[in-house]
DNA sequence: GAGTTTGAAACT
DNA sequence: CAGTTTCAAACTC
């Protein structure tokens, strides 16, 4: 590691003298990525390095499911150690780990090379045995990326690392996978997602539900880390994964990359980090800015049949990896007349996703078995013809997808109608197949539901005339084009939840987070926003000033009553604060594994700062009610998991995040960001059907900043506040003084 | 499953 | 930008 003595000229000889400045004279001789290949590189890069970082901050779409489990883990296992990491300078959890295997990785790399990955840095942080396991499986095999990935993971976890090398072997193996989950290790460590395998899912569902407490939190965040299983029911045919599966599965499907891929991928990897290390202070900037500009070159060419077509060049790997394992995967299923042609549902990243649906989901549906199948398959993903949200809505996106799994379900599950004409799938990436029944718009219009999500229509569409199939690429996103033109947020998730949403809804069912909103807002009349005409509703969100409806008697949150409500929720949150565990949940049931899951969170509550989600999404109507409810949603938590990734995500994401906050949201998300780190330290507990318990909100929880845990993140990140939370959510190693 | 209601999307 | 029409989902029967 150290090559501690290298005398200097110069003042600055200490700096010199760092590990880190020698890794880096080191590195210089490696050949930078290429102009050229500039787009390999990236792609590579990002899935390797980058991908697990952007994963973590603003990876929308995917929930990395990696975050989940580091941030979790290491939460709560492994950050006291790793605070003492001398390497570490990242401070936050998930995040802060991301940044800090970088780093770390760096350092070591001097010695060990290039190659080294990831582990190392985990090493670090990690517990060392765990670590030591670790490292040995992935990395040797996969390339210092899938180690990487599966050491990030494993951090979390030692366990991990049989799940990492299972998975990166084994992609169908999954199954006979112990571990609660696996980790299917992608070349992207973006596409990295945690799969749980079927019987581990079942399992581990069991567990969540059985074990909650103990394991809850672990297991919740990680199934559900597994990216965004988007998991309609067991029954669904289609599973979604919010996250880019496909990528994943691609490169799982290919457990024997071509080396040229893997290597690529670590070269480009390292040199990534590389240049993003050098200076330390900017590395999360810059990580941001690249993860998300990376991930939204990887959905492209993942997703993105057309415009991978145009961005091929770009993305040959990813292409690679998508056409070969993905295509004809989703062609398997797809299998339609018309909709033969129509790509397979792939799991699209977040791109387009919809955030709308909130419910959570009824436990019956969160079994992951069906993850699993979702992810190894892939096949019933809808393939998402493209576009890459911008990286700001990534984030938010990802958040949604949770709570879209959730509401998804919840629908089926508390609407139980079983007529739901349409199950609709929706991630809240609108990844998911949304069943479409286009009559007249050729499904290349917003009506189309599929096409406002971005995704091709698929089999279970009943769709006249379609035209939005992968044949008619070329149409659709002209088509998509110009709707664009128009509206640049049309294909923007219609709600956009922040992490206020989730403590927001904990508090209160009524209560609807600001940041949690329809974009434009509803314009109800007659439903009185308390049916699924009403969007706001139907995404499990308030209505709020921007709605413009009439009679307006949302349960998730009154239009007039948005401002009030904060500050009610302020003084509820105090109560609520108290007792986290209490819930207004109907859903006992529901609300027992939430608890259970909440347990661990509970412990966050003092010190976690992990954003535990185990939310649903938004307070869910009554249970009567037909809206989604939030049914306990091993998904939904896991998603949330995602989202405690999302910290690490919001880090890197926060100047875009920002933006985008702002430009939808207004200043009051901005705020949150600049905001409290307070809300760091929030820990997010969803009773099942409401609205989350709001989990203790340890600064301050009354203000509905604070509140959104994802702004607590972002904001942590920059500042860290110390939070007895923000330890845990912040890594120890976090020590590093902030850049 | 058919028909109605509803509100967003699209159009003028 | 406002008003109207079109559309498909949501809902009811």
């Amino acid at each position: 590691m150290d090559t501690p003595d290298r005398p200097r000229a110069g003042a600055a000889a200490g700096f010199e003298d760092s590990p880190v400045f020698n890794f880096i004279n080191n590195l210089s001789p490696i050949p930078p990525p290429k102009p050229s290949d500039s787009a390999h590189n990236v792609q590579l890069f990002k899935s390797s390095d980058l991908a697990p970082v952007s994963s973590i901050f603003a990876s929308p779409h995917v929930p990395p499911t990696k975050e989940p489990k580091l941030l979790i883990r290491d939460d709560s296992v492994q950050f006291a150690q790793e605070s003492h990491s001398p390497n570490s300078v990242r401070t936050r959890t998930g995040t802060s780990s991301s940044f800090r295997l970088i780093r770390c990785r760096n350092i070591v790399s001097e010695t060990r090379n290039i190659t080294c990955n990831l582990n190392e840095a985990s090493i670090d942080s990690l517990d060392d045995a765990s670590h030591s396991s670790e490292s040995k499986l992935p990395q040797p095999t996969q390339n210092g990326v899938g180690s990487e990935e599966a050491d990030k993971n494993q951090h979390a976890d030692g366990k991990d690392v049989h799940e990492n090398q299972l998975s990166e072997q084994n992609d169908d193996e999954v199954a006979t996978y112990d571990g609660g989950y696996m980790i299917t290790h992608e070349l992207s460590g973006d596409m990295l997602t945690l799969a749980v395998p079927i019987e581990a899912e079942t399992q581990s569902a069991n567990d969540t539900l059985n074990t909650d407490n103990a394991y809850s939190c672990k297991s919740l965040p990680n199934d559900n880390s597994n990216g965004y299983y988007i998991q309609n029911s067991a029954h669904e045919p289609h599973h979604y994964w919010a996250g880019p599966v496909e990528g994943v599965a691609v490169d799982k499907s290919t457990p024997q990359m071509p080396p040229d891929a893997l290597q690529l991928h670590l070269m480009p990897n390292d040199q990534a980090c590389n240049k993003l290390n050098e200076p330390s202070d900017y590395m999360p900037i810059k990580q941001n800015a690249l993860s998300q500009h990376l991930r939204g070159t990887r959905r492209r060419s993942l997703f993105n049949e057309k415009a991978g077509a145009t961005s091929k060049g770009v993305n040959k790997s990813s292409d690679r990896h998508f056409a070969s394992s993905t295509t004809p995967k989703c062609k398997i299923n797809s299998s339609d007349n018309s909709k033969s042609l129509r790509t397979p549902p792939c799991a699209l990243p977040g791109i387009g996703l919809h955030l709308n649906a909130l419910a959570a989901i009824p436990k019956e549906k969160m079994v992951p078995q069906d993850t699993q199948l979702i992810i190894s398959q892939c096949s019933n993903l809808p393939c998402h013809f493209g576009f890459s949200p911008p990286p700001y809505e990534q984030s938010i996106i990802s958040d949604d997808i949770a709570q879209t799994t959730n509401i998804v379900s919840a629908e089926d599950a508390s609407q139980g109608s079983p007529k739901k004409k349409r199950h609709k799938f929706d991630n809240g990436d609108g990844t998911s197949c949304k069943k479409c029944s286009c009559k007249k718009s050729k499904c290349l219009k917003l009506y189309c539901e599929c096409f406002a999500a971005g995704v091709y229509c698929t089999e279970p569409c009943s769709c006249q005339g379609c035209l939005n199939n992968h044949d008619n690429m070329d149409t659709v996103l002209s088509t998509r084009q110009q709707i664009e033109s128009r509206n640049p947020l049309a294909f923007a998730p219609k709600v956009i939840h922040t992490s206020e949403t989730d403590q927001e809804l904990g508090d209160y069912p009524n209560k609807t987070p600001a940041s949690a909103r329809h974009k434009r807002g509803c314009n109800c009349k007659k439903s009185s926003c308390t049916k699924k005409y009403c969007e706001c509703f139907q995404g499990g969100v308030g209505c709020s000033v921007s709605c413009r409806c009439e009679g307006c008697k949302n349960t998730f949150g009154q239009r007039e009553g948005v401002v009030l409500s904060s500050v009610e929720e302020s003084k509820l949150a105090l109560e609520e604060n108290a007792c986290v565990k209490e819930e207004k949940c109907e859903n006992d049931t529901q609300l027992v594994i939430y608890q259970a899951t909440d347990s661990a969170p509970a412990e966050n509550v003092l010190t976690a700062p992990v954003v535990v989600d185990c939310r649903p999404l938004a307070a869910l109507p009554p249970a009567s009610s037909k809206k989604p409810r939030s049914s306990t949603k091993l998904t939904g938590h896991s998603s949330r998991l995602g989202n405690s990734q999302a910290p690490l995500k919001s880090d890197i994401m926060l100047p875009s995040f920002k933006n985008y906050t702002e430009m939808v949201l207004g200043d009051k998300t901005s705020d949150t960001l600049k905001g409290s780190s307070s809300t760091q330290t929030s820990v997010k507990v969803v009773s099942p059907n409401k609205k989350r318990v709001s989990p203790p909100r340890i600064g301050t929880g009354l203000s509905p900043i604070c509140k959104s845990g994802r702004k607590l993140i972002l904001k942590s990140i920059p500042s860290f506040p110390s939070l007895g939370g923000d330890v845990n959510n912040e890594d120890p190693k976090s020590k590093l003084p902030a850049p």
